[in-house]
DNA sequence: CGGACTTTTGAAGTAATTCAAGGGGAGTGG
DNA sequence: CCACTCCCCTTGAATTACTTCAAAAGTCCG
């Protein structure tokens, strides 16, 4: 990829959204290009926060792990999203992990770097803003639905929101564009795999998706979210 | 409360630190002063965000409500904390409500300004974009726990993490500085009021927490640690 | 002192976890 | 190319933590 189309791709992302032609060379000329295979860890829980990288193409799992391994799934980043906030919002440390789910091309920038960008261009720390308005959001509505749904619903939400940031329209539905693992839609969902297996065998039995091995596709949303929606 | 002392409030909310007083009296001057009374609505769900505040005096409780109405509690709101961030960060509707548990008195600003003074003072939004992280952060953590974690746990993390932000140290312990009642506590631990109260009754007996109507007292802050940091 | 709200406690019910075992794909190495 | 191995997934049975249902007792306020 040309440094040119990089440009591009920049003033298509959440963070640089708006920013002037100049200011994108500058900010491309700042940054350095970093791939990572599936499975590789691109930043690490605890670790001092050091720098902030967006997707490029790919996706990550973000996740956070408790003293006794249990872990839980945050969300997942595809193209154009800022990763390692923490180091954009002046934590000390990373507050999760990030892995690969995919091989990535990701676009980074050290921590200072990006500070002083926003501190220069306050249209670019106005995007930080929404974007971790939108994230802070987001969270919002999850705790609400770990509180008050009973798993089935829950599992219903995760799925469509997944479809919905990363749905790819097929033959057979609406099929979720990375490999997704029982374990991964447990930890999500805050159930077990167990749970989750069982749910989805169920569904189907009924034809509203169509799984494999870490394959998702959504058949007849419209049942989908009819379950989202139901009360308990 | 005089112009004079209104600006060096200002100066210490986490919005506002760090400006300097040519700004601050800037911001104190478009800003309108607004009281409610125990009880009372700040601001609802679903309307369209207009104003941003900053709680002066008093305590505020944020919470999420679903069509069936069950309700969530996502934070509380204590002096120099910002007031229904959603019109910071540029959403459409407010996605939760604001309601006094106290008197309260907020100082207030129309989104328009707000932004306006964002956009022209890089330093200011960087605040915001620094308590936009920390709110995200301290969600992901609500999140895992709520996730991973048995409801005794969570609930002794949740009144930890109260004791911290509005403890009051007293003869007998530490005392969380606002009324509180079980069915709050449930709808911030993901629980019901019932199990809260067993919950509450049993650490009463072990001498750990000594509670009244809407009133809880930690008395041993170390027993109540141990019970948040156990293993299931 | 009445009435509304908050809290407590028991008993029954259940959704989901945990425990346990086996089956099947995908990739690897011989 | 086949066999082996490692994951990942499935399904049943037992267990349990928590909710739900129900009723009564406190407590505050006008």
């Amino acid at each position: 990829m040309d440094d040119q189309s990089d440009v591009e791709m920049l003033g298509r992302t959440e963070l640089f959204r708006g920013a002037p032609v100049e200011l994108l060379r500058e900010i491309q000329r700042a940054a350095f290009r970093k791939r990572f295979a599936a499975g590789e860890t691109v930043l690490r829980q605890g670790d001092a926060t050091a720098t902030v990288y967006i997707v490029v193409i790919g996706r990550l799992r973000a996740t956070q792990t408790t003293l006794d391994g249990q872990q839980v799934i945050i969300r997942y980043l595809g193209p154009g999203e800022v990763a390692g906030y923490a180091a954009l919002a002046g934590g000390e440390t990373y507050p999760g992990s990030l892995i690969a789910v995919d091989d990535c091309h990701l676009v980074g920038w050290s921590a200072a770097i990006i500070q002083d960008i926003m501190t220069r261009h306050s249209s670019i720390a106005m995007n930080a803003v929404r974007l971790l308005g939108a994230r802070y959001l987001d969270m919002q509505v999850r705790l609400r639905e770990l509180s008050t749904e009973k798993v089935e619903r829950r599992l219903a939400h995760t799925i469509l929101r997944l479809a919905q940031q990363a749905g790819r329209r097929t033959a057979r539905g609406i099929e979720i564009a990375f490999p997704l693992s029982r374990q991964d839609l447990a930890e999500m969902s805050g159930t077990t795999l167990h749970t989750v297996s069982r749910t989805l065998s169920a569904w189907e039995e009924r034809g509203i998706v169509d799984c494999g091995r870490r394959r998702i596709i959504v058949a007849r949303s419209q049942l989908l979210e009819s379950i989202a929606e139901e009360q308990d």
